[in-house]
DNA sequence: TTCGTTTCTTAATCTACATTAATGCGCAGG
DNA sequence: CCTGCGCATTAATGTAGATTAAGAAACGAA
């Protein structure tokens, strides 16, 4: 069932960041091949790490296939994931994207993946030809502003199990694509925690 | 040495967000009359709410003096202070003032306070007359990724102490000027927590 | 001032999650 | 086909911070 799914995607009618400019008609085709230009696809392993702590990166990707993490290692060394990104994700470090600030993030592929990476400068392109994209491009900042606000508030309240729902919820697909040391690094416990939580849930719905 | 520092933000010259754009030149002397005429000046008692979890906000506010937080109250009736915002920062809920959609948070004043109010109105009006502006505004939902990026890696990664230290970095002004329970609130921890923490810490100091 | 309320602190107990360690499984490379 | 190593699970023990409770200090309103 996710192979099918997976196969669909490996043929040339993967997903594409032009995808959610074209039903608006926001860009000429002129425009749009201007843009074709500047994309790039990029293919990367499974482990490669395409950006590392800071460094500063131009780049923002979109994934067409596979799936992509960001994280951060801590002063003791231990991993925590920052988001995931599945097929038609987009990951990237905004803050070393859009500024020169050196990156927090590391980003790897969690899997054989192909990407669409967009430049800055197409970015910044992109924004000057059409204001509409440029409206779009900053509400989809405020956006992220607000995932960002409830997984703070989240963290500050919620306890492991209410977390692992929510993450569920945001991530359904990866849930059995990636290791569960992974997801238990984006909730912010250890593993053996996220084991025990797991099973002690399933005797629950057992017993009703 | 508090006070003197009110008195003086008591007068005409306090700090106002069009501070931000006289420098840089980016708007006439007839675009900054057109702001005037758009920005509002509200005196807030203490204990005053401005914005309501749910509500609709279309509002912004530039703190001329005083000092306002906004927060969450999660299902069991607890309160998450989000941020503090003292003299010279801007406090709103981003997501509601620039889309539609209902507010998580609630603002109110911990001070009898002064705001410069802006409304959202204001910002596309700024932003329809100064492409600079615009991508000043960009730039600082930017910054502010960033910033919840990093608290997001601190709620994981950090005890309550580096937190607490950060705090003290981060609203050096804050820390005589608030209830301690509410910077525990902040930090995701209970009142007793930090109580313990500073105490233990101060003999720890002590020792050495 | 005085009284009532809120806030801070200290201390005892409790709990969610971390740490450490041991076991078994699945899978990639020789 | 083994062999080894990363991964998941389980269990024992440890610990940061929560909860509860109670007393002291600070604060606001009459």
């Amino acid at each position: 069932m996710e192979n099918s799914l997976l196969h669909n995607n490996a043929h040339s009618n993967s997903p594409s960041i032009k995808d959610s400019y074209r039903p608006l008609q926001l860009l000429s085709a002129q425009q749009l091949a201007l843009v074709d230009a500047f994309i790039t696809i990029k293919n990367i392993k499974k482990g490669d790490i395409i950006l590392r702590k800071g460094e500063v990166a131009t780049k923002a990707y979109f994934v067409r296939i596979g799936c992509l993490r960001s994280y951060t290692i801590d002063d003791k060394g231990k991993e925590h994931i920052f988001m995931f990104a599945p097929e038609g994700w987009i990951i990237s470090d905004i803050s070393t994207q859009m500024t020169d600030a050196p990156s927090d993030l590391f980003i790897d592929a969690l899997e054989d993946s192909q990407v669409e990476v967009f430049d800055r400068r197409l970015s910044e392109l992109i924004r000057a030809i059409s204001p509409q994209i440029n409206n779009m491009t900053t509400e989809k900042f405020i956006k992220r502003i607000a995932v960002l606000q409830k997984r703070i508030i989240m963290l500050m309240s919620a306890t492991a199990w209410e977390r692992y729902q929510h993450f569920m919820e945001t991530y359904p697909s990866i849930v059995q694509r990636v290791p569960q040391r992974m997801i238990a690094s984006y909730l912010g416990i250890t593993p053996e925690a996220l084991s025990k939580l797991r099973s002690d849930n399933t005797k629950l719905k057992q017993k009703k």
